[in-house]
RNA sequence: GGGCGCUUAGCUCAGUUGGCUAGAGCAUCUCGUUUACACCGAGAGGGUCGGGGGUUCGAGCCCCUCAGCGCCCACCA
């Protein structure tokens, strides 16, 4: 088959991919060690992003190289409801319908939003094929598939057993704007400058006064007492009495409790147990009740009619006016404190009180916590680790409940009669059940999402029910973004643990975020987003992955370079060429035969690509993707294309060119899939798909003839240099030999350096190539040579400085002492050279005087 | 308040346990169309690895310190 001359991805991809999806590829075999990779489920209903395929592009590498060397692959693919992020997006078109949720029932929810998700659930997936991805289809979970939901309520139903879940009323972070709580991970906390204000609260009498400082002099309306340290001299006849509410004269108590700090602001602080979390503690230890002033749509409620209804902020500004009015503000200074931002729509969490449900986490935690301090998984980066393990020690109680339709429902069921009485039951469907004799009221709530996904290892492989793909559990490597490091991964291996015993997956690969191309991060509103799927249509697949992990590391965040995307492009078309020269030399009919190496190129190809092969096993067996694909970029385009199909138009050895051109494709097929294939499925005397082939075994060679080669290659190397230098009229030079090694690669060579010719010589004459060290001379006029003594004269100081470091080294009694023998020796080899090399360059420079 | 990372060629970044005479891609300069490829070939230039100190035979890599960026975690008023 005839090769196009430029490779046009677009041309072959979608053809190739369905030939792999056809073939059964994608699924394991059922042999071999398993090999395991679960796919971090991108959203349903939406696009792939550049971080998706960076993602992707690393797990294909794996899986594919995994499958070549003959394990047992499978890459489980998975597509996430995205309970919250999808219901924002829904939440949206139900404002501008002018409608909101409170006008549906739950089940009316779900299904709108099911259908909303439905409409365009598919594109997701054929992104993912569009990338190469050679995952296992038959096998994608949805999250919201039966098998998900039976899992998750089995792992609640467990905690619940075992007294790890509660419910409770307890302080949550709370977004009044979508009217759900959050997890404390959903809490972006920032600086912020704000104001203190010192407010003066009237004792009984209004003789005396207290001063209290806050910043949130909206919530005094809330107020259930001043507190403050037990030690204090200032306040010690103020315990116990009582004082004045400013603005509305209720009277509350004056307590005293450890937890105040006497040194900051007055030493005296209000307590607003219903809004503040370590009031509310305060208030539980003091028995105080408490009053709700914020409502949970973030306006002011139980307060003075006049404030009934403001946002806070206008009600803070409103208090603050109403206070100095009454001359009751004693201070007013900036300062800085820490906000919680809602991190969906960047408004301020407001802390609420609420029923929830929690889990006890620290048993959880501590347990993720000891299996990742025995090893139990590896990280890469190594450091991620000790992030984890200090973020479990920190870890406060889950709250699961979610106030939004999108979502499983909590399987929870309250008596009607009996507030406090709480069954488990999974009829979610219902609204109320009976059961003997009691009725029973549903929860409306569902999980946080990451409760379900945190069990994404053990529902995808099926391991509680001992599935088909159960013994791929613990998967093999987890890959995903360093920002769900605490929000998934943590998750992951605490549900994990507590649901199988054992830990999800062995190894954990974070990568960075992909920034735009100066640097900054990517976001919809700032514009600067890379669609990889255009990228994809304008480079191919292959050159998107081969730019996407070109030069990067893991962990680190890195600009998107569209020069790397390039360089991939232009690789695949390198490769495109090479197949299309050998094949072309081949010919239609050729047939496979057992490579025989003939030349000293044939030996030194041989050696490079074992090399090569033997580089990028280790390369990619421990993560260092980058330098996998680095590795197999330059022995394809440096060593193949440039030496060795260079060597093969002198020399014809088709069997090797076949082979040459065969571990060429396999060792790139994991980084650049498609073209590889294309090629692959061109080539008259294979049959089979690339995809499942073996991994390229390493083939015996001659040391010393691959060394040979080495040596012509500097040889050549040396004369292209010199006659670049030459003036245009003598740049095609003659080259004069006394050399077996020159003599018997004559044409080679005189090929290779685009020589006039090369001849035999019994003595010295022209310009010697003194650099490599061969009994060669360049046929060059007089004067061209004189003008040379330069360049000669450059090349004596750089050996000659080169030799004053080699002999220091030498001379130091403790680097011959100390330093690996082999180190040793080789210094001294390389002085040797050098001292070779400058005694012809000296003889050089005297022949030219 | 606690923790982490970064600072290497003009640009974007690699650099595994210290052996480096510091690499890649892009960009730059010179030459070039010889039976794959101009998405090309041959060659070249370009860095005191942020500053200072230390450990070591040897430091881009380890330790201390300073400076400048960036990120994450965190309920004190």
């Amino acid at each position: 088959m005839k090769l196009a001359k430029t490779y046009e991805p677009n041309q072959y991809e979608p053809d190739i991919y369905a030939i792999w999806e056809k073939s059964g590829a994608f699924e394991p075999t059922g042999s071999g060690e398993p090999f395991c990779v679960v796919m971090p489920p991108p959203n349903a209903n939406g696009n792939l992003h550049i971080g998706h395929a960076l993602t992707v592009g690393l797990e294909d590498i794996m899986a594919r190289y995994w499958r070549m060397k003959g394990r047992d692959v499978v890459y489980v693919p998975g597509a996430d409801h995205a309970g919250f992020e999808t219901w924002v997006v829904y939440d949206k078109i139900l404002t501008e319908q002018n409608k909101n949720r409170f006008d549906f029932s739950r089940e009316q929810l779900y299904s709108q939003v099911w259908n909303f998700v439905d409409k365009q659930r598919g594109n997701m997936e054929l992104q993912l094929r569009a990338l190469g991805v050679s995952c296992s289809w038959k096998d994608l979970v949805f999250t919201l598939d039966k098998k998900v939901i039976d899992t998750v309520y089995g792992t609640f139903k467990k905690m619940w057993d075992e007294g790890l879940i509660y419910r409770g009323e307890r302080m949550v972070n709370y977004s009044t704007k979508y009217r759900t709580s959050y997890a404390d991970i959903e809490v972006n906390h920032k600086n912020e400058k704000g104001t203190l204000w010192n407010i003066a609260y009237p004792t009984y009498d209004k003789i005396g006064e207290i001063v209290v400082a806050t910043t949130r002099p909206e919530t005094i309306f809330g107020d259930m007492a001043i507190a403050v340290h037990p030690d204090d001299k200032r306040y010690k006849d103020f315990v116990g009495k009582h004082v004045l509410l400013p603005l509305t004269d209720k009277e509350i108590p004056v307590i005293a409790d450890e937890f105040v700090d006497p040194n900051f602001g007055t030493g005296a602080v209000k307590i607003t147990p219903a809004h503040d979390p370590n009031d509310f503690e305060m208030g539980q230890r003091h028995n105080l009740s408490r009053l709700q002033v914020i409502d949970f749509d973030g306006t002011m409620i139980n307060v003075p009619s006049e404030f009934v209804g403001l946002t806070v902020e206008q009600a803070r500004k409103k208090t603050v006016a109403a206070l100095r009015a009454q001359e009751l503000i004693r201070g007013e200074t900036p300062y800085e404190h820490i906000v919680g931002y809602d991190y969906k729509s960047g408004l301020p969490i407001e802390p609420l009180v609420k029923e929830q449900w929690f889990i006890k986490i620290q048993p959880l935690a501590q347990r993720a916590k000891k299996a990742i301090e025995d090893g139990e998984i590896t990280f890469t980066p190594d450091s991620r680790k000790h992030d984890l393990i200090q973020y479990f020690d920190q870890m406060r109680d889950w709250n699961l409940s979610r106030q939004i339709p999108w979502g499983i429902p909590i399987p929870a069921f309250q008596n009607v009669n009996d507030p406090n009485d709480w069954i488990y039951n999974e009829d979610v469907d219902e609204k109320t059940i009976s059961i003997d004799g009691k009725i029973y009221r549903r929860e409306e709530d569902t999980f946080d999402t990451w409760f379900s996904s945190g069990q994404w290892p053990f529902i995808t492989t099926d391991y509680l029910t001992n599935g088909k793909l159960a013994k791929f559990y613990p998967t093999s490597v987890m890959e995903t973004g360093v920002d769900i490091l605490y929000a998934w991964v943590a998750r992951m291996v605490m549900l994990g643990l507590y649901a199988t015993d054992k830990v999800p997956f062995k190894h954990v690969y974070l990568h960075g975020l992909i920034l735009d191309e100066i640097g900054k991060k990517m976001s919809k509103s700032k514009g600067n987003v890379v669609n990889p799927i255009e990228a994809l249509t304008e480079y191919g697949s292959d050159a998107l992955r081969l730019g996407l992990i070109a030069n990067r590391s893991a962990g680190q965040n890195q600009a998107f370079g569209v020069g790397r995307v390039l360089a991939g492009r232009n690789f695949c078309n390198k490769l495109w060429n090479i197949a299309r020269f050998s094949e072309n030399k081949l010919g239609d009919g050729f047939r496979k035969k057992a490579p025989e190496p003939k030349t000293i190129a044939d030996h030194w190809i041989i050696r490079e690509l074992s090399n090569a092969i033997t580089g990028i096993e280790t390369q990619i067996e421990s993560y260092r993707f980058a330098e996998a694909s680095e590795t197999m970029y330059h022995a394809i385009w440096d060593d193949v294309a440039d030496w060795y199909i260079e060597a093969s138009k002198q020399q014809d050895n088709s069997a090797m060119l076949a082979w040459v051109l065969d571990t060429s494709l396999k060792i790139a097929h994991p980084f650049a899939p498609f073209v590889t294939e294309t090629i692959w499925q061109t080539l008259s005397w294979q049959n089979n798909l690339l995809i499942t082939t073996k991994w390229p075994e390493v083939v015996a060679f001659d040391d010393i003839a691959a060394a040979e080669f080495g040596r012509l290659k500097h040889l050549i190397t040396e004369a292209r240099f010199v006659m670049n230098e030459l003036p245009g009229n003598e740049r095609y030079a003659l080259l004069y030999q006394n050399d077996s090694l020159i003599a018997d690669n004559a044409d080679l060579i005189k090929r290779l350096a685009k020589l006039k010719d090369v001849t035999a010589v019994d003595q010295a004459r022209g310009l010697r190539l003194a650099n490599s060290g061969r009994e060669a001379w360049l046929d060059i006029s007089a004067k061209t040579l004189s003008e040379h003594q330069t360049n000669l004269e450059v090349r004596l100081a750089e050996a000659q400085t080169l030799i004053k470091t080699l002999k220091a080294r030498l001379d130091n009694e403790n680097y011959v002492a100390k330093a690996p023998a082999e180190l040793v020796e080789e210094t001294k080899t390389q002085l040797e050279q050098k001292q070779a090399l400058v005694e012809r360059l000296i003889h050089e420079l005297e022949i030219l005087k």
